[in-house]
DNA sequence: AGCAGCATGCTAGGAAATTAGCATGAGATT
DNA sequence: AATCTCATGCTAATTTCCTAGCATGCTGCT
């Protein structure tokens, strides 16, 4: 099961942070969380978090900078994989249809030629 | 903010089971729930989110039956957003490639048709 | 009627999460 | 060198979450 499916609310919303972020200090972390808490709050939960596996830390310069443990790149496919499954009874289509919906007016003719050639891709390779 | 992001552990988990079935009792819930606590400890939390605003129940003959407040639409929405955000720089591009990938064994050659189709609309229609 | 099965309401204990506060140490500033 | 700032380590308290248990009521069966 999803890592996030077993993390507290604080934690869930830190971890969210520093995966957008890549890695981040306490007091960075901090004031992006909703309602934040005290700065010795987000401080013991990040300890937490690194106690329980979810984080570590390296020094830089004065302060300690966390990162999740794992990587980006794997929690964001079961980040796909839980929202696919929670929202979309697994069908690919309809989060595309919510995509283009939810980023419509952002969109570039360019992205969409980017879209386009990505599902060409797959129709090759998968063929 | 995402409502999501204001639960609790427990309650996260029954509202992502809500979600997924539309409408669900509460033993319904327990059976999905990972790591199922006692049937009672389910109901509290069904109540609990009652009382929060986040679910409605109706009685459908003996037993409650449980549905999220927010339509899912709305939610998936959200959560689509959320996801964005998280994960994906908020670049709808970035989405679909891992979208391809983790569900790239399954999709037909139909799938993809129709997902181009829908590039293809929103090119037209965002010009 | 009496009993079994399954639902709900309610309450209270324990565990975990969340929080604040104080002590300490390293640089920078005056 | 005294002080200010900003970082950390640690501890203790409170709040919230999570859980179990018991009492009650309805339905269906024998």
């Amino acid at each position: 099961m999803s890592a996030l499916s077993g993390l507290s609310r604080r934690e869930r919303q830190i971890m969210d942070i520093l995966y957008q972020r890549g890695k981040a200090s306490a007091s960075e972390v901090r004031e992006r969380m909703p309602d934040p808490p005290s700065y010795s709050a987000v401080r013991a939960m990040l300890r937490i978090l690194e106690e329980k596996g979810h984080l570590n830390h390296q020094e830089e310069g004065l302060k300690y900078v966390y990162t999740p443990v794992v990587a980006r790149d794997k929690a964001k496919r079961s980040a796909v994989q839980h929202l696919l499954d929670t929202f979309f009874n697994g069908e690919p289509e309809q989060i595309m249809a919510a995509l283009l919906d939810v980023s419509s007016t952002r969109l570039t003719r360019e992205e969409l030629d980017r879209m386009s050639a990505m599902i060409e891709k797959a129709r090759k390779e998968g063929h």
